[in-house]
DNA sequence: AAAAAAC
C-alpha cells in the first residue's frame, strides 16, 4: 500500500488526488508514476480497473506544468480506441488538471468539428482523440503534433483490433522522437510489441493483473435453452431479467441489429431498456451511458462497444444474450460487473448451436458455470439441436425442472408477463436450480416485437477498405488474464481497496457542471448548434490558459 | 459469425 504522497507528485497535483477522496495507489499508478515523473517511457500491460488512467494523467498533469501551448500545437496527445473511453480519459483529465491552468480539448468523431476546431486555435495543452478525428483534423490543418512532449496510447491491443495500427503508426511518425510516450495494452501479440520495439525508447515495464477479477466479486452462470430461435432467446432473456433482483444490467449481444430487436422487445415488455452500440448517433450514445451511468436507465443493451475499458463502477448484472465468439470478449463482458469491490452477476444464453462459442469461453475461464433451469415451456419449440446439447452434460438433465405440458393462450400469456421479481438467495453450486420465474413464460407465443430496427436514428454504415484485418489479434489466451488466474502478490494483497483507488467517480452533478460545481444542463447548450441533445462531455467547460 | 473508428 503506497500513498500517492509517496510517488513524488507536486502538492497541486497531490491536492487534485486528496479531493478525489483517495490516498491509496493501486499497483499500477504507484510502478509508473515515479517513471513518468522522471520523463521515461513506460510499458504498462494493464487492463481497465487496474488504476490506469490515473497512472497516466497523474504524471502527464504534473509535467506539462501550467499551460502555454500555441495555437494548434498540442502538448500532450493522449490516444483510445473508442469515443466513450476518450471521453472517460477527459473526465480524468478534468479533475486531476483542477488547480492548474491548462487546458484539453476531447476530439472524437460523431460530434461537430466547428467547437473542436475553435478550441485548437485557441491552443490546447492536451488532445484526448480518437485516432480517426484525430487525422481527420490534422490532414485539414488543424492541429500540428510537432510540439507534442508526451503521447499516451491507451488499449493498444484494441485498438489492433479496429484496425487502427497504421493511423497509430502514422501519428507516432508525426510526433517528435524526443517525446516521452507511456503506452497501454492489457495483452502483448506480435504486433504490439514490434510498435513499441519501434517507438518506445528504453521503456519500463510495468504489469498489473485485473485485480478484481476473481470468482470472489463476479459470479457466472449458464442457461442452456432448446432453440437457437431469437424469439426464444428473447423470452429466456426476460424470464432470466424478470427473476433477478436487477439493479443496473448490462444486456450483450454480438450484432447490432440484434441490440435494437432486444432493446425494443425489452421495452415493450416493460423494463427500462435502451440500446447502445457504434451504428446509434453519437449524441444518443452519450446520453444513453449517462443515463446508465447516472442509474436512471436499468438495462443498457449492446454490443461490444460496451465490452471494454468503460467504467461503470455499480453494474450488478451482465446478461449475455449471445456467447461471444470470442472468449476473450465474454471476460471483458462479464468485467463490467464485479468492479471497485462490488459483488456482480453474470448470465450466459447458450442454444445448441452456440457449442463450440461455448467450449472456447469454457477454455479461458478454466471453470463451469453453474447452470440454471427457466421455468419455461419449450414444447413447440423447433428442437434445434437440443439432444446434442442434452447429451453433452447428462449429468445435469435431473435437474432441469419437469417440463409444463399446459400450456395457456398465447395473448394471454403476452399480457401476463411482467418482469418478476428475484426470490432472493443465491444457490449455492450443490443445489438444485430453483425454480425461476413464478408463471410459465410460454416461448411459442407470438411476440410482439417488429423486427425493424428500433426508432433511433441511425447512422449509415462506414465502409472503410483500406483498413487491415483482425487476422494478427493475440491468441485469446497469450495475456488475457483468466477469471481463475492467478494474480501476482502485490494485486492480491489488496484487491478490492486498489481498485477503488482508480478513477474516482464523479457525481453526475459534477460531470454535468464540470469544474463550475453545479449543474448547467440547460445553459451552455444555445448556439452550439446540438440543440437541447448537446453530450454531457460538450458541456462540461474547458479551462482557458491565461 | 462481429464490432469499432472520419467526413
Amino acid at each position: 500500500m503506497t500513498e500517492f504522497s509517496k510517488l513524488g507528485l507536486s502538492p497541486t497535483t497531490l491536492q487534485a488526488v486528496a479531493d478525489t477522496g483517495y490516498t491509496t495507489a493501486t499497483p499500477i499508478q504507484e510502478q509508473a508514476i515515479p517513471v513518468a515523473l522522471a520523463g521515461r517511457d513506460v510499458l504498462g500491460i494493464a487492463q481497465t480497473g487496474t488504476g490506469k488512467t490515473a497512472a497516466f494523467t497523474l504524471p502527464m498533469v504534473d509535467r506539462l506544468g501550467s499551460g502555454r501551448a500555441r495555437a494548434r500545437m498540442p502538448r500532450a496527445l493522449v490516444l483510445a480506441p473508442t469515443r466513450e473511453l476518450a471521453d472517460q480519459v477527459a473526465e480524468s483529465f478534468g479533475k486531476y488538471a483542477r488547480g492548474t491552468k491548462l487546458n484539453w480539448a476531447l476530439l472524437i468523431g460523431g460530434v461537430s468539428m466547428g467547437e473542436q476546431v475553435a478550441l485548437l486555435d485557441k491552443g490546447v495543452d492536451v488532445l484526448i482523440a480518437t485516432p480517426g478525428r484525430l487525422l481527420d483534423l490534422f490532414e485539414r490543418g488543424k492541429i500540428l503534433l510537432t510540439g507534442v512532449e508526451i503521447m499516451v496510447v491507451d488499449e493498444a491491443d484494441r485498438m489492433l483490433d479496429m484496425g487502427f495500427i497504421p493511423d497509430i503508426e502514422r501519428i507516432f511518425k508525426l510526433t517528435p522522437p524526443r517525446r516521452q510516450t507511456l503506452f497501454f495494452s492489457a495483452t502483448m501479440p506480435p504486433e504490439i510489441t514490434r510498435l513499441t520495439q519501434q517507438f518506445l525508447k528504453d521503456p519500463t515495464r510495468i504489469e498489473a493483473s485485473r485485480p478484481a477479477m476473481t470468482a470472489d466479486t463476479i459470479a457466472q452462470y449458464l442457461v442452456r435453452i432448446p432453440s437457437s430461435d431469437p424469439k426464444a432467446k428473447r423470452t429466456a432473456l426476460r424470464a432470466l431479467v424478470g427473476r433477478e433482483d436487477v439493479k443496473n444490467g448490462i444486456v450483450f449481444c454480438n450484432r447490432k441489429s440484434e441490440v435494437d430487436v432486444v432493446a425494443k422487445s425489452l421495452k415493450q415488455h416493460g423494463f427500462d431498456a435502451a440500446p447502445i452500440h457504434g451504428d446509434l448517433d453519437q449524441s444518443l450514445r452519450t446520453k444513453t451511458l449517462a443515463s446508465f451511468r447516472s442509474g436512471e436507465l436499468k438495462l443498457l443493451v449492446a454490443s461490444d462497444v460496451a465490452a471494454r475499458g468503460w467504467d461503470i463502477p455499480d453494474v450488478s448484472h451482465v446478461f449475455n444474450y449471445d456467447v461471444s465468439h470470442h472468449a476473450d470478449d465474454y471476460v471483458h463482458r462479464i468485467g463490467r460487473t464485479g468492479r471497485a469491490g462490488k459483488k456482480g452477476q453474470t448470465f450466459m444464453i447458450v442454444t445448441p448451436s452456440d457449442d463450440k462459442s461455448l467450449d472456447k469461453v469454457l477454455k479461458l475461464i478454466k471453470m463451469d458455470p453453474e447452470e440454471l433451469t427457466l421455468d419455461i415451456d419449450w414444447s413447440g419449440v423447433g428442437s434445434g439441436g437440443s439432444a446434442r446439447g442434452g447429451r453433452k452434460t447428462p449429468e445435469r438433465a435431473e435437474r432441469k425442472a419437469p417440463e409444463r405440458t399446459e400450456r395457456k393462450a398465447p395473448e394471454q400469456t403476452e399480457q401476463a408477463e411482467k418482469p418478476q421479481r428475484s426470490r432472493g438467495g443465491r444457490r449455492s453450486r450443490s443445489e438444485p436450480a430453483v425454480e425461476a420465474a413464478a408463471a410459465p413464460v410460454d416461448a411459442t407465443a407470438p411476440e410482439p416485437v417488429a423486427a425493424a430496427p428500433a426508432e433511433q436514428t441511425e447512422k449509415p454504415r462506414r465502409t472503410r477498405s483500406r483498413r487491415g484485418s483482425n487476422s494478427e489479434a493475440a491468441p485469446v489466451a497469450a495475456g488475457v488474464p483468466a477469471v481463475s488466474a492467478p494474480v501476482p502478490a502485490s494485486a492480491a494483497a489488496a484487491p478490492a481497496a486498489a481498485v477503488a483507488v482508480q478513477e474516482p467517480q464523479l457525481t453526475q452533478a459534477e460531470r454535468r457542471g464540470g469544474r463550475k460545481g453545479k449543474s448547467d444542463d440547460q445553459a451552455p447548450a444555445k448556439g452550439s448548434g446540438f440543440g437541447d441533445d448537446v453530450p454531457a462531455f460538450l458541456r462540461r467547460p474547458v479551462p482557458v490558459s491565461s
